[in-house]
DNA sequence: GTAGAAGCGGAGGGAACACCTCCGCTTCTG
DNA sequence: CAGAAGCGGAGGTGTTCCCTCCGCTTCTAC
């Protein structure tokens, strides 16, 4: 955000630097209002510069979203650790999952750099997700708080389930998804009644699945 | 579809009356695998026709949408009322929700004329819908089968919310969704554990939010 | 103050993709 | 077999992207 360079080298004009910080400000907005499919037209015209004045500063729409999310990612990855060491499980559980919802509704940005492989943030996110997860929901079947037949993949399909009513119901109420997270908490809380279906699938192919969707 | 008229005037010439079957066939093809939005030119070529054979058979997408879907509303619309007439309300609503899954789950198109009101099939689909779900979950709480505190605007949420994790893990397992349904109808099912959060929205208000997202 | 480097805006090129029309040619039917 | 009906698909029109180019403006170092 206060880097004062383009590529390390020559520092900015201060018109310029001024610039870049509008323009990273809009696109956020932007990306956040309409995903990442936005156009950059869109962004060059809420940050009131023109065109061309974003195309120098990043040559590529990927250069954008990198300037605009490279630090989201940060703050997501710290953010899922620091729930995997807490020492409540079924605590440490919720918050991590409540905390990647109110990230992402309301930001469709983040939604979509969470779930959509395109750009490469996804990796780095779920390289310490998986664990994460893995090792919370072992220690809270362990400690009886999980049904036995809950799996750590099972955690991405119930964000992407949340996520999706929080974007449906937005407009109604921007908070309601807070009610359904408590009911799939209740489902995913023991004793389990339902017998479920087998989830025989790894959490790589269910990433590979879930970025694959809504094409 | 046994229809072998036009517009109730002449009937078609015998080619034509076969291209128009293939046309519609194609159309509930392409609409199921890429939604509503799919161009008429894919439909065209699936068909193996031209695409003036097409345009003259419907003269607008809306036409066509009406050929390959007005069937289908009906269909969800009995299938609706009939659940509704269940005498174990439990068991209906269950049916209920599995039923509108199974449709939508492998079927975009079928989703997106639920969801989406641009094309006016919701408006019929809900007629019947909303006081079928209202009844089922009045005589489910009374029976003790809900939790107190779900309310029947809950029902569209909960459909929005599956019916998401079944498109998004379709290529993994495309039955995985019932897993997840068997994990919410665990948290609706009576005695409810975490506090819901208030849901103070109405049907119309629901619907108007779920169709207008993800523009 | 001023020269000139740096930056600016936005018209417009090029590509993709949608819906739909038109018309010369083909096929069916009485 | 004549002529009505139907056919195909090139192409018109419109929209929406990403990105380039270049004449003009603004800042900054001296």
């Amino acid at each position: 955000m206060t880097s004062d360079t383009e590529h390390g080298n020559r520092p900015l004009r201060a018109d310029a630097e001024r610039n870049r910080g509008r323009i990273v400000e809009a696109a956020r907005e932007v990306f956040a209002a309409h995903g990442l499919a936005a156009s950059l037209d869109d962004v060059a015209r809420t940050a009131g510069v023109g065109i061309g004045t974003l195309y120098r500063r990043f040559p590529t729409k990927e250069a954008l979203l990198s300037a605009v999310f490279d630090q989201v990612v940060v703050e997501i990855t710290d953010e899922v650790d620091r729930h995997a060491a807490n020492q409540d499980p079924w605590a440490g559980l919720v918050a991590l999952i409540t905390d990647v919802l109110q990230r992402q509704s309301g930001d469709r940005g983040v939604f979509e750099i969470c779930t959509k492989a395109d750009f490469g943030h996804l990796e780095r996110i779920s390289a310490h997700y998986v664990p994460a997860v893995e090792a919370l929901i072992t220690r809270a079947k362990a400690a009886g708080q999980v049904r036995a037949d809950v799996t750590g993949t099972d955690i991405g399909p119930v964000i992407v389930m949340l996520s999706a009513v929080g974007d449906a119901t937005r407009a109604a109420d921007p908070q309601l998804w807070r009610r359904y997270l408590a009911l799939v908490l209740d489902g995913i809380r023991a004793p389990g009644v339902s017998p479920l279906h087998p989830n025989r699938v790894s959490h790589t192919e269910l990433m590979a699945a879930i970025s694959s969707s809504r094409v």
